[in-house]
DNA sequence: CGGCGCTACGCAAACCATTGCAGAGGGTGT
DNA sequence: ACACCCTCTGCAATGGTTTGCGTAGCGCCG
């Protein structure tokens, strides 16, 4: 039923050999034959099959994404921009939510290698070496987590707790608490190591709680921990966090941002409308996802660069209503080092 | 280098016929030879080329699924599950966002369609031709979208409405607005329809305002005018809307739910948290997804069902902390239907 | 005018798995 | 002992496209 090449080549009255090379490398047939078949080929609406072509080719014109968690609002970011520049490319894209679970998102990968020419992959939780076994089956890239030799997409999450830090720095704060997200979380570690050198250079203290699930009730539960701490700022592993976090304050009636500052990571949509929008450092989310595919195709079509190029990506903090100057006597708080098992920078 | 069915076959001593059978149609080989097989296919780690194997059986083994828009949560839920029904069903699945584009949907669908057994579509801006026309060049089921002989997933919006009314009536509400959503979307129109019903049946009156941008600016733009008309309560079109309302009425410095009960709709995790948070009607986003999927698989697998058989999915309103009893002088109000002045309370 | 090279096209192999058909071998019934 | 059947396995065709190689035709130069 389907119409096939040859089907063209008939009407064409040509072979069907001349009709693939006129769709494909067009400057080996000459131009009138060409359009004879470009116009049998349209007025049949042939469509060439996929699954025959790359039989031949070896390539199949996919690529796949897998990230541990679509509910998460960060994840669909980047799934816009890994869609976008993939289209744009001309390939298609598969789609796998691991649910959190490295065991099923390796699984996931290595069902989707035979028909992908590549993933990109948000994999917060894999192992190193579960991640360099993958980038033997199919051709990898990775988003936020950074690997030798393997090609990835990078937010500069130390760069933006930098800002964090100089802007609560600047309002006068020196004390703050970080809520930490989950500790085998790659950009956990990243932000918060980000933290403590910023934190160091500006004479910041800094008291770590966690680490607690990135969502909003986790967020609930650190507030409380942070609130007995006497710090004057808190800032959040994320946005969902630091929701919690606002919403816990006010149900308690601390008063934000005048008692309590507090800074979140990624600008969610609802980070901008909730009640006091929120002060949080933007991910580029998009932009990550498309640099993503960027690297991957690169390195499926060109030759590969190898040696793994990175390529990073920076972060802006977002200064909203819930960060302000320290309330006065935060500063006795300061000088008070000693009184908490936490980090100081 | 990829390792093919006949090296699988050589190492088992067999030839590549077997192999194939032993794999799938296990009856038809001998227990001793499927063993050794399969033991020969683990060791040298053998996955059958889909492309081979599509190119021969005509079919893929993918589904796609089209959404208008990633960034609204209520998307993903759908996608998720989706994922899981078709992950399940050995389904791998393609994904495309069609950016509220009708035209691009249809591109999309059209680009997938030699690539997958059958597609679902989240389509609420698409024509009805436009979707018959798709359903011709591959197996297609809609989401939200009730249309003649084509298969689809209908989540029950106006029995949703239906309790909505209920509970409004119920709290002494005499009068409330209704926010539409945009006037081309299938279940703004089906919300309408059944509140309007609803309405009649308990003698609500109902006002509506409209068209908006089924967004949080949109529910911030019509909570003002819905303010003016003197209403009790405020039934959004969806949660992101009534986001929008209560930010802006807290703004304006109206009470909820004592001035201004609010409603909305999905469910989205947001809508659990916000403050106060908001009473809504569940959306059944993963059942509807999965639901999908299910018919969709039916179609392709079983004997197809004709006559589009339309699987309908209740919902459930959610009662949180935005809509109360109404204030008393309301009672009024709905007597003076045709006053303008906006505010009292 | 003959030879060379170039262009444009066709032939056929190859990619890999599935499946109808046929055949081999062993067992059973007569 | 022979015919028949049943079970298991192999052969070969099939699907649609790409591509290396061969070749026909033509122009150009010598």
């Amino acid at each position: 039923m389907p119409v096939t090449i040859h089907d063209v080549a008939q009407r064409a009255q040509v072979s069907a050999s001349t009709v693939s090379r006129a769709l494909s490398a067009s400057h080996l047939v000459r131009g009138t034959t060409r359009e004879r078949v470009l116009a049998a080929a349209k007025e049949l609406g042939y469509q060439p099959n996929p699954a025959a072509r790359s039989l031949i080719t070896g390539r199949t014109g996919n690529i796949g994404i897998v990230v541990p968690d679509l509910n998460n609002p960060f994840y669909t970011g980047v799934l816009r921009g890994v869609q976008a520049r993939a289209r744009q490319g001309g390939y298609a894209v598969f789609f796998a939510d691991g649910e959190e679970d490295p065991v099923a998102e390796e699984a996931l990968v290595r069902a989707m290698s035979r028909q992908v020419d590549g993933v990109v992959m948000c994999a917060p939780f894999a192992s190193d070496a579960q991640l360099r076994s993958l980038a033997g089956v199919t051709s990898l890239t990775l988003l936020n987590r950074r690997l030798r030799d393997i090609p990835a997409a990078l937010m500069d999450s130390a760069g933006g707790m930098r800002q964090v830090v100089d802007h609560l720095a600047a309002l006068g704060h020196h004390r703050c608490a970080y809520l930490n997200g989950p500790n085998n979380a790659w950009s956990n570690r990243e932000r918060r190591r980000g933290l403590r050198v910023a934190a160091a250079r500006a004479h910041l203290t800094v008291v770590e709680f966690g680490p607690f699930e990135p969502k909003f009730e986790g967020g609930v539960q650190a507030a409380d921990l942070a609130l007995a701490d006497g710090v004057t700022a808190i800032i959040a592993y994320n946005d969902l966090m630091a929701l919690g976090v606002l919403s816990r304050l006010a149900d308690r009636g601390v008063p934000v941002p005048q008692e309590m500052s507090v800074v979140g990571f990624d600008n969610l949509l609802y980070a901008a409308v909730c009640a006091p929008p929120l002060t949080t450092v933007a991910m580029p989310m998009e932009a990550g996802g498309r640099a993503a595919v960027d690297l991957l195709l690169a390195g499926i079509d060109g030759a590969d660069d190898g040696a793994g190029p990175h390529r990073e990506l920076t972060t802006n903090l977002i200064v909203r209503a819930t960060t302000a100057a320290a309330r006065p006597h935060s500063v006795s708080d300061a000088s008070r080092p000693g009184d908490r098992p936490g980090v100081r920078g």
